[in-house]
DNA sequence: CGCTTGTTTCACAAATTTGTGAAGTCAACG
DNA sequence: CGTTGACTTCACAAATTTGTGAAACAAGCG
């Protein structure tokens, strides 16, 4: 049988949306799968990472609930529950256009820097926690002086990748 | 000062053992389970998580299975499952001592520097998927455009990545 | 050689996670 | 104001993951 996807084909023409965007052809599905896997193994959450890879591969890096639910053929819930931890931890907006009922979420613009930004997050906490390990074990053991070190590299870490954040986006500016 | 290695200490067999295991008080095992838990909430499998946290803080950096058992409270499978993993990941390594049938578990020195070459492999295999991405959704549209640029910060930071380690392990060398 | 002990494997039970249908909520439109 | 349609929440079913006991396996030791 045809796989093709299944188009709704509802009175209401999805706009806001370039035209080009009404197919969502094979290639690009297979790449979204391909990419939310990759996501996945790394232990991002199987919804979220699909919904974030449709909605890269989409022309105008904005969908709305209905259009990702008919694209990755998934309930309206899973749209919700997707979409919801996606802007929890800042990887995509939502905006709500004035006249409309349709939320869009959209890729942030600079969703690599804000991906970084929320490591910095996480880094800190990590600091935090094998800072007091440091204490736990005693500083003089070798297990506090290997901790320690630990301490000392994500504390590097956290400032070079700051930098290194400025820089890509200093460079990208310029191109 | 008879702070007493986690090397087996003779015939003694140990009854009763419990989580207040002499070696092991229990503001270091507090320190393992907060760490695991940190691991763990950035998509670290939990027991795998809980065995390379319990290594860190051991003196020797190095525990056999029944050692980590014992402290975990775990079952020997736990263990191995574990272990398993996390030679897999290439987080530690695995020790024969010549004359005993125990294997060891060691954390490896440069731990930072083995988990950044793994991110390495992780971050090209990205590099890949994104690269078909781009010819999927055509590399003239919008969508192209952004996973392009996607590629790009990728190969950035794989690049960057690489001679940041380099630097911290030189700084580390020298001091 | 076989016993003894530490480790791995296997099958299964428990727990957690995932995704769905259906009811509920809210706001734009008639 | 009521209707309508888009999104959310809730309770539950399915699937996956986790960890265990028990049996199998290997290697030192008597």
């Amino acid at each position: 049988m045809t796989q093709r996807n299944e188009q709704q084909p509802g009175p209401e023409q999805p706009q806001g949306e370039s035209a080009g965007e009404d197919g969502y052809p094979p290639e690009v599905a297979d790449f979204v799968e391909r990419l939310a896997a990759d996501l996945t193994e790394a232990g991002f959450p199987r919804m979220p990472a699909r919904v974030f890879s449709c909605l890269l591969a989409s022309e105008s890096g904005s969908l709305s609930s209905a259009e990702l639910g008919e694209r990755l053929l998934i309930s309206p819930a899973a749209v919700s529950g997707a979409v919801r931890y996606l802007s929890q931890v800042h990887l995509i907006a939502r905006e709500r256009q004035p006249g409309s009922r349709r939320e869009r979420y959209r890729v942030h613009a600079e969703v690599w820097y804000e991906a970084m930004t929320n490591r910095d997050a996480v880094l800190n906490r990590w600091i935090s926690t094998f800072s007091s390990g440091v204490e736990a074990v005693g500083p003089e053991s070798p297990a506090g002086r290997r901790i320690a070190e630990s301490v000392e590299f994500l504390t590097f870490m956290r400032n070079e990748m700051a930098a290194l954040m400025e820089r890509w986006r200093t460079t990208r500016r310029e191109s």
